[in-house]
Parts: structure tokens; sequence; C-alpha cells
DNA sequence: TCGTTAAAGACAACTTGGTTGTCTAAAACA
DNA sequence: TGTTTTAGACAACCAAGTTGTCTTTAACGA
């Protein structure tokens, strides 16, 4: 280390346990609003899939994983009634998958609840120090596109 | 949000960037450095066996993660060659894992790159951003165990 | 226009790393 | 000494990745 008394080892643990902090927030006010079924993987995949529907092929490269995991986590969605697939008459290789009233409401409240999780760093950090931590990981952050397939990424041989 | 122009959203997905690229270059650079094979979960599940050795329910306890979990992971790492099973003759119920040599240096390894790569953000950001960022993250982060069970958390049912 | 190439999705087999439940052996304790 | 707790092993299961193969359909170039 330069001249900071923080371990090196320490910087990885934080930033993943602000991540891990937001993300449980998140869901137990998801859970607390009529979401209870809905886990991290399904919010990312949802996103991925937006407000105007994508089909896995194209989900699965928004997201750096297989069309094949891609296509399991929409049959997943589907299951819990947040993603609904259609044929696409125009292309008839392609099921163009669209997310439910169900799925738009998940989605839009996520966005809500993440502003009033912001809300609540700003009131006790300071809306300054919040601006300038993101702005700190924006410089540091290769922006690519967010990669879903963390269990791989984790433990994959 | 309050005043930036920051996105809710945006601050869980910084976080987790900023965490994966850390992870990502220091698992490059253990691979440049003959740990091939290692994986982030190893890396998690090294540090908590430590340097004085641990039980596979002590790993479980320590990663939140159960016991049974933990063994497969301890598996994993004696066919690795990072760690070893013996018996305890004062115990004879438990099979204390301690690391190998290899496993010693890998752990001695990793946290010298975890140094550096912390040297790195510090000459780009200004020591005193980075350390502003880990008492930020110090303060909103509840300083629990880590929790390796990112797999489950992130998609169980 | 036709033949090749590329893309989408489905299916299968496999790997990792979690889970819960059950079981045995050994230690701790009242 | 008998009960409770703990460690570890084993089995069955699940979620979510992977690669590889296959069919169907679209796109494209000679």
């Amino acid at each position: 280390m330069t001249s900071s008394d923080a371990a090196g080892y320490e910087l990885p643990l934080l930033l993943f346990g602000g991540f891990r902090a937001i993300i449980d927030e998140l869901h137990g006010e998801l859970a607390r609003r009529g979401h209870q079924d809905m886990r991290p993987a399904h919010g990312f995949a949802m996103q991925a899939i937006g407000f105007r529907g994508a089909t896995a092929s194209e989900v699965g490269r928004r997201l750096g994983i297989s069309k094949q995991a891609a296509g399991k986590t929409i049959e997943r969605l589907e299951a819990l009634g947040y993603a609904q697939r259609a044929g696409d008459s125009a292309d008839r290789r392609r099921k163009l998958t669209r997310l439910t009233p169900r799925g738009v409401a998940a989605l839009t409240l996520s966005a809500e609840i993440f502003g009033d999780i912001r809300d609540r760093w700003a009131r006790t950090l300071g809306d300054d120090r919040v601006a300038d931590l993101e702005a700190s990981l924006r410089t540091m952050v290769p922006g690519e596109t967010f990669r879903l397939d963390v269990p791989g990424w984790l433990g994959a041989s």
C-alpha cells in the first residue's frame, strides 16, 4: 500500500459488500411489496430484456452469457410470470420475449427503490461524496455490459 | 435521485463493476504467475481456511454457507493442490484442512497483487480519493463476514 | 436465382456450487 | 452415565452456467 492504512484486499471486499448491501435491501423491499419470488439474477435478466422485449440470443449477448443460458433464465422468468415469449412473424426463427405487466411493474419498482437507496446513501454520506464515489468508479471500471455470469465467473473451472 | 445526475441503479452496477474489475485483474496476474487454475471462489475459501487451518464446519460458518458446501469447496482445493486434510488426534471427529505450500504461496501472492492494484487506483484517482471511497463504503456496508454463497444468493429460488 | 453462410432456438450432457435431510462417530455436559 | 451437541459423510436435489449438435430460417454473394 502507498500511504493509507488500508490493506489492498479490503477494497474489493468493500466494493462487493456495498453491492450486496444494496441488492439485499432492494430485494427485501421488493419482497415486502409483492415480489417475494424475484431473485437478483432475475432483475438483471429483466433489465436485459427491457421494456421493448428481446430474444434469448440478444439477452445472452447483453449479459455476456451464452444464448442457451439466457434461454434457461427466460424460462424461469416465464414460470414466475415476469416474462412471456411469442413467435415473430417477420422472422420465424426468432421468439421475442416480452415482460408481462408484472414484469414491467417489478422493473419500474426496482428503479424506484434503487433511487431511494441512493438517496439514503446521500443523506448519510453527503451527496457530494456519493457522487465522488460514483465518479471514481466510473474512472476505474471498464464500462462494458453488465455480466450476469457471476456463478460461473466466480467458480468455474 | 436527489441532486446528482446519477440514476439509482448505477451505484450497484459501479460497485459490482469495480469488484469484478479488481478480481479479474487479480486472476489475470495469478494466472500469469503460475496459478492458472485458481478461481475467485478458491481465493475466498483459502482466506477462510487461513494460515492456521480450519475445519469444514468452520469454513462454512466463516463464509456463510453450509458445512456441506464448504466441504465440497475444500475437496476442490485439495484436488487442485491448494489444501490438504488431516485428522485431528485431539478430537477425532474433526479433520483439519491446511493450506499446502502452494496454497500459502497463492494467498500471499494474492495479498501482494491486491496491494498493487490498490496502488494503481491511488495513482489514478489520488490516494485521498481511494481512501475516501473506502471510508464511505465502510460507513455504508454492514461489516459482517464475507459471504461466499454468491451463486446461490444471486439466483436461488 | 441459387447455393452457401450465418443466425435463432432447442436439446442433451456435463460441471460447479449451492441446498436440505439423514446418518454415524465422537465429544461435551448435566 | 445418559443426553445433547458437533463434525463429517453421503445422497438427492436445484440453479445456472458451459460446450456441442441439430433444425429451421434468413441473409447474402456469385
